[in-house]
DNA sequence: TTTTATTATCGTAATATTGCAATATTATAT
DNA sequence: ATATAATATTGCAATATTACGATAATAAAA
């Protein structure tokens, strides 16, 4: 018990979740939005704007990199990194997807 | 330690995350989608149609309704709930414009 | 009022997440 | 080659989540 029993639901239901969960964190929201809001890449300090150790923030940004939300240069002494547009949008689409499947108004 | 560091963040990043982990489980999402295809409330057997125990949905029904995303009669017999349009469109909103606020492309 | 059916709550086990100190790795300067 | 700076990994503690059996609460029917 505790693990989640993917196998009873369909792919795009894990699939979103799986995307919702990158998103149910402040810190990586944060993260996301400061990388947005950047011109071009950022080799910069995130640790200092976000303000959690440098560990967490690593852990985090791994996290968002797993559901391939970044792109760029990760290794070595400077990070150099965007969002991965087409990925963005990509999930943009499933989300409002997601929210026009909605019919009825009752109750 | 464990816990998510909320004081850092903005309030509109700690909704927002809040709201992303209602999310981010595909059993939350499989409910969602059932309730909002049916012809106004339903009555009836979620615990069938998911394929989790019975405690297992009440659990995850009442994660979707602490975000407000439910209204209806929830104790006694018969389960009488629909989706919360207004706050549903509220969330279409909130999630959309995240996605929006994306201004780069680079690397 | 006693069944019966439906949903909620409690208790608990298993697993996942969050966060950080310590340390390792990597790349660039000197 | 060695120091320096930046990021990744490891290990661990604290807390949260997921799931379910057992049981309680609730409402309607017999």
């Amino acid at each position: 018990m505790g693990t989640t029993k993917s196998q009873l639901f369909a792919p795009r239901y894990n699939e979103l979740a799986k995307v919702a969960k990158v998103m149910a964190h402040p810190a990586r929201i944060a993260i996301l939005e400061f990388i947005s809001k950047q011109e071009g890449c950022i080799c910069t300090d995130l640790v200092e704007e976000i303000g959690l150790a440098q560990p967490t923030i690593s852990q985090h940004l791994n996290e968002i990199k797993k559901v391939g939300l970044l792109k760029g240069t990760f290794e070595g002494k400077n990070l150099c990194y965007c969002i991965n547009r087409e990925k963005w949008m990509e999930l943009q689409q499933v989300f409002s997807t997601f929210f026009s499947n909605i019919h009825q108004n009752c109750c």
